[in-house]
DNA sequence: ATCAATGTTCGGTAATGCCGAACGGCCGTC
DNA sequence: GACGGCCGTTCGGCATTACCGAACATTGAT
């Protein structure tokens, strides 16, 4: 068993060290436990405060076992804070392709909008938050899909929309490699006829995908003669889910 | 939030992930969703596994969700595996000190003796494997409760043995911060009159305690003219704790 | 028989996380 | 009221760490 990663293993045994008894130990006790420096130690449980596992004590400072631990159902992100997060990066994002913007997460095998801004014209636009979108015909489907966030419910049933809708789970499946392989997706009127939109990844700690953003609009406007999305539109989708993501927590980009 | 472990937000979101779904994915799958080499994923997972999170089934290859998530109570070390890598240095032991050897860990605020070697002679002892063992008039106790190694209920009941039992929960206390400055527990007549004991802590993946290896035997063989320990049986104990703790996956020694 | 999956190993390198000392706050004691 | 201990936290420096990517061994499907 050559070469384990220690550090996981000590995270490990603090877990274990704090759901074996006081479940509500001092750090520094914890650290003696485990014959590790205070710093480290400190380093370790931070992180797992962050994902959810350990939370703190306001008040005597004692670490203790967080909910995130099973899992009810949800990732470690509720939508809210996702939500919160993607707010600030959102406006820009629709105020500079000029198209409406939204943000998504997975919710019992579809889509749950946590965001959305209007297209900034003067036209009629009826306001998504919390509406549930298919998840195989729009580009917030797909790549929620393609790397498998959360919820993952195998679409089982594939509602045709318009013609272009991706029938068969076959196609379906195509389309997933091409979103990872591409780091990004899009659809072409294969949910509203006259429409299409482009999204990309927004990762959370550890590179956890944890929800999309992306745009739609009129295929004359999204897309070029080809039907395929303009070069610098998905660009624009990509920083701006990068940006989300490091804000999330993140750490590579 | 400045500076966290990514190693271990990596492990938390593949925990996440098959937590949240499928709960049964390949390899390449993990590595594609997070967007992570496939040997860094695998020293990742095999950790993962090494602690008990993650199993892998045999036939498919494919991940899952490990049974020591959720805490039943014990550590992840289970007694016989202890037992069983214990085995193979209580004899040596045994032999060079010319003592009885015995290896416990903690089960319900008692010290449960998981092995026990003979004490080389032609006496009569009788095998006490299985037996409950008080666990603050013992020296294996006393190491036991220093380092919490898992079941740590607080010693509320003082049963008084000998007239050197600790009684009081401060005196206890002071104890157990002497156990862990030194590395290393004894006890004198605490348990039985006439003998003495010397233990030290047992180290699973990550430095966590996870048991405790001594001997015991009378007082004049154990101790000096002092009351204290000899120093070379207490050095060949620890060296043996050391041993079972490198075999049981505690990297650093 | 070929191809595409699977999981696994290995070596080189830069980044990684570890350490230990110093800091600031809080509470009990003297 | 001032001190001392304990709490958690921060920071800089160094060496270890764990990451990456490519090559490998197997298996199963085409």
């Amino acid at each position: 068993m050559p070469a384990t990663v220690q550090s996981i293993e000590r995270a490990a045994a603090i877990l274990r060290l704090l759901g074996g008894g006081s479940r509500h130990l001092p750090l520094g006790e914890i650290a003696h436990s485990l014959d590790l420096a205070k710093g480290t130690t400190h380093g370790i449980l931070r992180t797992l405060q962050h994902v959810g596992f350990v939370e703190q004590d306001r008040v005597s400072g004692h670490y203790q076992l967080g909910a995130g631990l099973v899992r009810p159902g949800a990732g470690y992100l509720d939508p809210n804070e996702l939500r919160s997060h993607a707010i600030n990066w959102a406006d820009p994002l629709a105020a500079r392709t000029g198209e409406a913007v939204r943000v998504g997460t997975v919710l019992d095998g579809r889509v749950l909008v946590v965001h959305h801004v209007f297209r900034p014209d003067d036209t009629f636009q009826t306001l998504d938050v919390g509406t549930l979108l298919p998840i195989h015909a729009t580009a917030l489907g797909k790549v929620l899909l393609a790397y498998r966030s959360a919820g993952v419910a195998p679409p089982a049933d594939l509602d045709r929309f318009t013609r272009r809708t991706v029938r068969t789970p076959h196609g379906l499946a195509a389309e997933v490699v091409r979103v990872r392989d591409a780091g990004w997706g899009y659809e072409v009127e294969e949910m509203t006829p006259g429409n299409a939109s482009v999204a990309a990844p927004i990762r959370g700690p550890g590179g956890l995908v944890v929800g999309a953003v992306g745009t739609s609009g009129l295929v004359e406007r999204i897309c070029d003669r080809r039907y395929h999305p303009h070069p610098h539109l998905v660009a624009l989708v990509r920083e701006t889910a990068r940006a989300i993501s490091r804000e999330l927590g993140d750490g590579r980009h």
